[in-house]
DNA sequence: CTGTTAGCGCCTTCAT
DNA sequence: ATGAAGGCGCTAACAG
């Protein structure tokens, strides 16, 4: 490994030269500059970062917890977190959690140990192990789309949920439905809480009622989609519109709805929530809640550099607006049922 | 910052003791190992990694380089990357290049100063600056989808196009087509040659022209298989089986196809190719080629941590098997065309 | 089995 | 403007 000291011999000068020609050029002679910029050529001399790193103790590093690296929706919120720590001189490290608390302990521990600076978590879950827990009370931390459940008040990153889902319900009502079922998903969240009260605040608005038991669901994916629909239907309530909590669901109740030889949106309505990439070009094209997943990613690592940064928080929520898009996977309700 | 210093303190031991009792406890006495663990405890005190890495060289740390973290298969790869280095105790440095070379320099330069001991790159470029090529001859990298272009040989991971292109002719032949599309993704690329070369020698042997202007494309994305199709049909060839060189893709041509009023697979088939989750669930649901991304993942990072350690490698390059999913979008050609 | 000591590669006063 | 020297937190010889 060539180190500065390789550098030193080659342009004959100090190691307080080379690190100084490298980060604080402005106190050096343009001409032993050139020497030393030279002998690192020639050297082929790159600084050890992490040999930098433990003199900050500063790693510029932001950890970003996933509890499902293939939801789309997550993508893309991950690539606007990537882009601004760029931006940042900052790196990335991800980690999966696959819902596993010890993976999620596991990558927490990192911030822990100097391996990242920050973390920015897109789930709801207080990510340290009870151990790290007063650790991790100085823990640079930002939620994203979810709140951290904890004493401590983290900030975190969402969209009205309990409005967009008001917005979504009073799109369907408007089209003439009344007999609503709900696939949602992670039961144990803030988000489920905040969605399911925007739904039925305007169904109680209307004096339409919803069955407990027209409400399904239990995890954000195609397949809990698939068997919404089919708890849905078995049910035998009338039923002209589902409300998916995320486009995923929609997309597999869409599917399993033509299976039962029903058609989107004819005989039932179904809206999602996210607006991933292919919700558009899905048959029907998707009516969902668009979310501004880039905003967020950006957002996340700018809230938890300042605090990195040390500079006070005014705020510790930040909610980000939605937007309705209606697309064809809506539409009046048929007139018998 | 609590340090190894406070344990020692605490525990009345000196440093070398605590290290120990942490990386070799079994060169420690229980007594005394207790007497550490619970002073580490009482101070909370967690290793600084970094410092650790300094003296050891390494960072335990993979960068991964992905070219749109956007696309589904490409996450499915990284899943597969993130858990099998979460097992060897390496955690993952995610690099999104975007396609823009000053990116891919710079996340590559990670390695060079040891932020990362070794590059998993889901691209075919170099991913070096010119600057850095002679540094990184000794790169611990591999390739995933992609061979790397340079004259050093990389070892890389990928499925044998070429025979997976004329499996999915040989499927859409054996249905009588005889006049095809196809649209394609980025054309620099080895995959592009090789799985064009499998589609061409498939219909030569058959005797099938492939007119030049029915090959259209350039880019892995829904939007552009949008747009091959218009391309596609403005030609006013006869046209009944459309190849797409990805899932995305195939998806925009499915879509596009259906504004134009034809349907799939009655006037033309459409196949795609990766396999991503969505392709089984759109409608129709998608004829395509299975790559196993998981594998590919878990092979990226075994061959990696291969080179990391040192061990010679007896081969550079590693082709697992694909498999075709014969699902409802391509069918048997109209008999008029 | 444990402590002492000398660095790892770099940065940063403090002199010069 | 530059050099010498100490130290960041930890590990690994080498003693004891």
């Amino acid at each position: 490994m060539t180190t500065i000291k390789t550098v030193c011999k080659l342009a004959g000068v100090s190691t307080a030269t080379v690190s100084r020609t490298l980060k604080n050029p402005e106190q050096v002679t343009a001409k032993t500059k050139e020497r030393v910029f030279k002998a690192i050529e020639q050297a082929g001399y790159r600084p050890n970062s992490l040999a930098s790193s433990i003199k900050t103790g500063k790693s510029n590093a932001l950890m970003v917890l996933v509890p499902n690296l293939v939801n789309p929706f997550f993508l893309k919120i991950i690539q606007g977190i990537e882009i601004a720590a760029q931006e940042q001189g900052y790196s990335v490290l991800l980690g999966d959690t696959q819902g596993d608390i010890k993976r999620e302990n596991e990558y927490a521990a990192m911030v822990l140990s100097n391996r990242a600076d920050g973390l920015i978590h897109l789930d709801h879950s207080f990510p340290f192990s009870k151990n790290d827990a007063y650790l991790a009370e100085q823990v640079a931390m930002v939620s994203v789309c979810e709140r951290i459940k904890s004493e401590h008040d983290y900030p975190f990153i969402e969209l009205d949920n309990h409005a967009a889902t008001r917005a979504i319900t009073n799109h369907l009502v408007g089209y003439g439905h009344s007999h609503f079922g709900v696939i949602t998903g992670q039961i144990e969240s803030r988000i489920y809480q905040d969605r399911l009260a925007g739904i039925r605040s305007v169904l109680s608005e209307e004096g339409i009622p919803l069955d407990d038991n027209m409400i399904v669901g239990g995890e954000y994916s195609i397949e809990f989609g698939q068997q919404g629909i089919r708890q849905l239907l078995a049910q035998n309530n009338p039923l002209t519109a589902v409300i998916c909590f995320n486009d995923d669901i929609a997309i597999g109740a869409i599917h399993e709805l033509k299976k039962h030889g029903l058609r989107v949106p004819q005989d039932i309505s179904v809206v999602g929530f996210d607006n991933i990439k292919v919700s558009a070009f899905i048959d029907p094209p998707l009516t969902t809640i668009d979310q501004p997943t880039l905003e967020m990613g950006k957002k996340a690592v700018e809230v938890v550099m300042q605090q990195i940064k040390g500079i006070p928080m005014s705020r510790n929520r930040f909610i980000l607006p939605y937007s309705l898009l209606e697309r064809d996977s809506s539409g009046p309700v048929r007139l018998q049922n």
